[in-house]
RNA sequence: GCAGGGGUAGCCAAGCUAGGUCAACGGCGACAGACUCAAGAUCUGUUCCUGUAGAGGUUCGAGAGUUCAAAUCUCUUCCCCUGCACCA
């Protein structure tokens, strides 16, 4: 194989220890200019896979590029150690989980060393040392590693709670009751698709049922669940289970008879909840009345079996006319109740209830599958055009989309109705029991809805640098939306104590808001140069608001740290940030820091996903390991498949033969490199001109690209554009020693902030710097010669016109003959051109001109084809076409040079004519076909 | 529910904000040739259809519209996907 000329894993050991043995990493003030990066850090929750890496990648390939480009880079990098991964990830071991322990094993983890992990601190230390040793630094990250930090360090404990109090200062945090998941055994717990904490149903959604009271003659209240409070007007009768046993329960001093599974959701959801031990069969209610609430109509209570105890109150009101399953029930039923249709929609009669059952055939309670499928269509076509009736009172001639909560909070303020939360579907704690809905009366919020922060942070979000372009403009939306969050919990969490209610932690997503100011000081923590207690609400004020002085030398240098450093230029994260680290990152600082003090700059991209677009998920194993994949790879490789396999916008599948192409790309970049050679004396003007040219404008776009953070296109330049040029050059014959040189010494540059290992390597050939400290190619106009590129164009559109002539006529050429426009056209193009640009263009202006020649006049009529077909060309040129013919070329000089090439090329003899020569050879009379930049060809 | 993303040739994926340079970048795959004992790698060419002279035809989920001109703008429609609700 080729590849063992290129040792990449013993190169790349090679540098990064001679990086890091150097410091360069090392974040210091020295230029006046300074760039600071970082990504969101990750959780600490196990092994990373490949997926993570692309974030991180992106972030190495910014943050050098910009050190290349002059800039004192700061790119810190910490742990987000709060919250549950790392206590799951500890019980896991705990509780020997199989899969957990054959990982760590398969890490090199001995058993001893297992044990120690069932301290879930155990855990983020671990693991912390994986992602700086096995996955950053065998990355090359010139992440500046004096400032890890974790988020459950006593300073950093000491800085979060400086935050809490300016929040409170701020009026930000608000108290008010808040509905959780709970598990009856483990306290709260996280219903997430990870399910970290569930063994089942992790991807259940909260539904919001609003339980209308309908009264029974005794007074006491039959309470139905609903999750569409405004059919209320619709209710023809009730439904409940025969052969269920339903039970009378006190809530707030009313009676309620509901399912025994609704008691006890109810018990988690209201302050008093006082069970009565009288039972009441079905069968019993059915064949009463009761009274719709609000209408004070009568209505009877049916048998229903699809009523179904476990959901919500067991207890279901009927509304025919827009329920399919009412509607089935009551047909089944074989009652004389006539439905009551409140609402209008297009597309439906009557009764859409009835007519979507008819349509899907439904005949039977019993079809759930149907009846789903008829409720959701009936449901969505009535939401989102349908117009309330006469029948529903004040609300008629509304639509359904606006008046939904209305009802529902008409009703509950007039104690008609409540509501209840309840999962859409099972959720079991991992400890076997069943998962409720907690209510928690006196929930701590940060008060992200407050309007004038809202404001605020929509504003200033307007001036940030923000990619891609879509999140820019979906940001102020998720402003406007994002609504106060629960930003304290109880349990056995990691994190910090919330300092105004005790045995409450701070969850993690508002711990991390303002994090990247820690970075400014963690070197310092680390060092022992300042310790946790030292670091008081003083501290902080004086080091990011400039409040009160300092204490000592110290904190003046910290200070100056801080004043140079922030704010963060760009905070690069995952898409799964957009809408819940993103905002709050936004937010916090534009409530606690000042303007020139908030960030510019936030940069999302999308995943690595498993092939069929599956998430990789940590806690299932994921793809290939990091380590694995660096090893058979390389990481070079890597980090150019994560910079050039797709937009960062998009996801990308894994694919481990897609790494592999650009695994062979490096190493033959690398042996192409090791192969160019040239001779002194070989120089070739035209040849030697187009190549300096050309690379210049690589530069230019490789730059601007860069500049925009479009990885993608400047590695595509960089990797496979510089490529197709130097071997462009070489196949051209071109040979001259000392530019061959500068092209590659500029191209290994331009390559090193994406592959840094092999671009150091190369450089090492001939230089004892590091190239990771060598300044980014600039570009430079005056290398730029138009007359040798246009002259290349000119060459590869005769080849391709040649091809595209053998591959038509399919004859084998014995010698091509080409004729380049004669002098006259030319003239004509150019003037016509010059015309259009200042749109006077004139044919009969041109005509005459060309005329008042007395020469011209035996080509008339050849003449004015030409002119003839001139504006339509025109129009569709492009700017660059255009560019090209106002250059003055030589075309036969430019052609006769290149003959050799072309003799190699086609393999037969090639002749250059001018058709203004006299008595050229051309038989078949081609020379007419002949103009400007497009020669004519006859093939014998 | 709320907020958003997307449908482009066999596949992945650019382009779409500023309509013409778009038969549509690039990569993969496939086919042919070169190199090689061979395989792999690499290099060259082809890869929507038609075509014995550099051309023409039909394409960018579907339908309609605006325009001299639309993958790109507008409307309608179908289909996929993501995020959020004490995971981070």
């Amino acid at each position: 194989m080729v590849i063992k000329n290129y040792d990449y894993l013993n190169i790349e050991k090679k540098w990064q220890q001679k990086w890091f043995d150097a410091k360069i990493n090392i974040a210091s003030r020295k230029k006046q200019k300074k760039f600071f990066i970082h990504f969101a850090y990750p959780g600490v929750s196990g092994y990373l896979h490949v997926g993570h890496m692309r974030g991180f990648t992106y972030c190495d390939i910014i943050s050098r590029y910009k050190r290349m480009k002059g800039y004192d880079v700061l790119f810190p990098a910490g742990f987000h150690a709060s919250g549950i991964p790392s206590v799951g990830f500890a019980k896991k071991v705990e509780r020997n989980d199989k899969e957990t322990i054959e990982l760590l094993k398969k890490n090199g983890c001995t058993d001893d060393f297992i044990k120690k992990l069932v301290d879930p601190k155990k855990v983020v230390n671990y693991f912390s040392g994986v992602y700086v040793n096995n996955y950053w630094k065998k990355f090359g990250f010139f992440i500046d590693y004096t400032r890890l930090m974790n988020t459950i360090s006593e300073g950093y404990k000491r800085f979060i709670e400086w935050q809490f109090h300016k929040l409170n200062e701020k009026n930000l945090l608000v108290q008010k009751p808040h509905f959780a998941p709970f598990c009856p055994n483990c306290g709260p717990v996280a219903v997430d698709k990870s399910e970290t904490d569930v063994s089942k149903g992790g991807s259940a959604e909260i539904l919001d049922f609003t339980i209308i009271k309908f009264k029974l003659k005794d007074g006491t209240i039959l309470p139905a669940a609903t999750l569409r409070p405004e059919t209320i007007f619709g209710v023809t009768n009730m439904w409940v289970h025969p052969d269920i046993e339903y039970q009378k329960v006190k809530i707030n001093n009313e009676v309620w008879i509901c399912s025994k599974e609704c008691i006890e959701k109810l018990t988690y959801q209201f302050e008093t909840v006082e069970i009565l031990m009288e039972k009441i069969p079905g069968k019993e209610l059915i064949g009463k009345t009761c009274v719709v609430p609000e209408i004070n109509r009568d209505v009877p209570i049916l048998s229903g079996v699809f009523a179904d105890p476990t959901i919500a109150t067991g207890i279901v009101m009927s509304v025919p006319a827009h329920a399919p399953y009412d509607w089935i029930a009551l047909v089944e039923s074989k009652k004389e109740i006539q439905p009551i249709k409140i609402i209008d929609v297009k597309g439906f009669g009557n009764n859409p209830a009835k007519e979507a059952c008819d349509q899907l055939n439904i005949t039977s309670q019993t079809e759930t599958k149907k009846l789903d499928e008829a409720t959701d269509i009936v449901y969505k076509k009535e939401f989102h055009t349908g117009v309330l009736n006469d029948n529903t009172g004040k609300y008629s001639g509304l639509q359904i989309s606006e008046i939904k909560d209305a009802v529902k909070n008409d009703l509950i303020s007039k104690k008609l109705a409540a509501t209840m939360k309840e999962f859409s579907e099972d959720v079991i704690c991992r400890c076997k029991e069943k998962v409720v809905i907690k209510r928690i009366p006196d929930q701590w919020f940060i008060k992200y809805s407050d309007e004038a922060l809202t404001r605020k942070s929509k504003d200033y979000a307007e001036t940030m640098n923000i990619f891609p372009q879509e999140y820019k403009s979906e940001i102020p939306k998720i402003l406007d939306w994002f609504d106060d969050r629960a930003a304290i919990r109880k349990g056995s969490w990691l994190g910090t104590p919330f300092p105004f209610k005790k045995d409450w932690i701070i969850e993690p997503i508002s711990d991390s808001t303002l994090y990247p100011a820690y970075y400014i000081l963690s070197n310092y923590v680390n060092q022992g140069k300042i310790s946790a207690k030292e670091m008081t609400d003083k501290f902080f004020d004086y080091i990011f608001l400039g409040l009160g002085t300092a204490k000592n030398k110290i904190w003046e240098n910290i200070k100056v740290d801080f004043d140079y450093w922030y704010p963060v230029d760009i905070n690069l994260g995952g898409k799964e940030h957009k809408t819940v680290h993103f905002p709050v990152y936004v937010m916090n600082h534009v409530a606690i820091l000042p303007r020139e003090k908030r960030p510019k700059g936030l940069f999302v991209h999308w995943w690595v996903t498993q092939q069929g677009r599956e998430k990789i998920s940590k806690s299932k194993g994921g793809a290939e390991p990091i380590l694995e994949a660096a090893t058979t790879y390389g990481v070079d490789a890597m980090r150019l498949y994560y910079a050039h396999v797709g937009s960062p916008f998009v996801d990308v599948e894994w694919n481990s033969d897609i790494v592999t192409k650009y695994k062979n790309r490096i190493a033959n970049i690398w042996k192409l490199i090791q192969q160019l050679s040239g001779k002194e004396d070989a120089a070739n003007e035209n040849l030697d001109n187009w190549l300096i040219s050309t690379l210049n404008r690589r530069i230019q776009k490789i730059d601007d690209a860069f500049e925009n953070y479009d990885l993608r296109v400047a590695s595509n330049e960089i990797f496979y554009e510089c490529q197709k040029d130097i071997q462009w050059y070489m196949k051209r014959r071109g040979g001259n020693k000392k530019l061959i040189e500068k092209f590659i010494s500029t191209w290994i540059t331009l390559m090193t902030p994406v592959t840094p290992h092999l671009a150091e390597e190369l450089w090492h050939q001939n230089n004892d710097s590091f190239i990771s400290n060598e300044t980014y190619p600039k570009f430079k106009p005056n290398e730029i010669s138009e007359k040798d590129e246009v002259g290349e164009y000119l060459l590869s559109e005769v080849t391709d016109d040649v091809n595209e002539i053998l591959k038509v006529t399919k004859i084998t050429p014995k010698k091509i003959h080409i004729y380049v426009s004669p002098a006259w056209k030319r003239e004509i193009f150019r003037k016509a051109l010059e015309m259009a640009d200042e749109n006077r263009l004139n044919i009969g202006l041109i005509m005459k001109d060309i005329m008042s020649d007395p020469n011209k006049k035996a080509i008339v009529k050849e003449v004015s084809q030409f002119v003839g077909k001139l504006p339509g060309e025109i129009k569709k040129l492009s700017d660059s076409d255009r560019n090209r013919y106002l250059v003055t070329l030589k075309e036969a000089d430019f052609l006769e040079n290149a003959k050799d090439y072309l003799k190699k090329v086609f393999s037969c003899d090639i002749e250059v004519y001018s058709a203004d020569d006299k008595d050229i050879y051309d038989p078949a009379y081609k020379v007419r076909f002949a103009i400007p930049l497009r020669p004519a060809i006859y093939i014998e």
